[in-house]
DNA sequence: TGACATATGCAACTAGGTTGCATATATTCG
DNA sequence: CGAATATATGCAACCTAGTTGCATATGTCA
């Protein structure tokens, strides 16, 4: 069930099992963490994770939640992006490869796919330009339908 | 001449005359950091621009250069972008819209542009996800030619 | 239940960036 | 040219995101 994990979304309880398979310790932050992220709809930054932990009881200390992350990585079960700020966000692993659409008034975050990806400009630019290109981010700004 | 500024490229002795008409002040650091800027091949974030002036003869406080930074931006002469980072870079607005490939290696950045540009899969996606575009970033990373 | 590896908290630190206020300087005008 | 003055600069103090070392607490397994 597990052997193919990147190509597929899974629930906070299907990966705290998957961990606790692993050997690792479930603890209430790890848990909480991953509840959290599985259920928020846009990649968070550690500040208001701390916030989210701390609306669900948790009172947490930064140092843990930026270990907890790094563990995460390390897991492959969570991966982070830049959403043209000074700060990292956050969010699980999923299958598919998608871009994120940014309101620039109310700063939500909706994910959006291409019909045609970039493959076909990434081999032009790679012969070019004699640059391997291993991966790409997109992200798109602008307003949202609520905030036109 | 500077009335289709948006659209050229121009050197920093041309921005500096054309600040100059406005009634602006032309000093050390604005005239060394214009030419920083114009002839440096990737855009810089403040910390390297403090270094380039330091090198230039010009010790300066941050405060200065980041006040600096904003004022060349409200003249529409500096643009900033984020290149996957926790800071922000500047570079001199330009004609074209360009993209960056970035070593994940040695940090050079390239300028790259797309055969096809996004204007049809915008249009697409503010259709169907009745999201109202206003730009895009798009920048690919992997190995440049030396260091694959 | 105890042992022990792992998780957590705390304090101190770094880097990028901002603000208020006092001082210096580029330009304009007499 | 030399003053007036608006603008530019420096400094100190502050903020937020993120990191590190070390001591303490806790989840898990035997």
């Amino acid at each position: 069930m597990f052997l193919s994990w990147i190509y597929m979304n899974y629930t906070a309880v299907q990966i705290i099992e998957f961990l606790r398979s692993r050997g690792h310790r479930i603890t209430k932050v790890r848990s909480a963490m991953l509840k959290i992220l599985a259920h928020n709809e846009k990649p968070l930054a550690v500040p208001e994770l701390i916030e989210r932990l701390k609306e669900a009881g948790i009172i947490v200390n930064k140092t843990t939640v930026y270990r907890e992350i790094e563990f995460l990585q390390s897991q492959n079960m969570v991966k982070s992006i830049y959403l043209g700020e000074d700060k990292k966000r956050y969010e699980l692993v999923g299958e598919d490869h998608h871009h994120h659409l940014i309101c620039i008034s109310c700063e939500k975050v909706e994910d959006v796919e291409l019909s045609n990806d970039l493959t076909h400009e990434e081999k032009r630019i790679q012969k070019e330009k004699k640059f391997k290109i291993q991966r790409h981010s997109l992200e798109f700004f602008g307003l949202c339908r609520k905030c036109q």
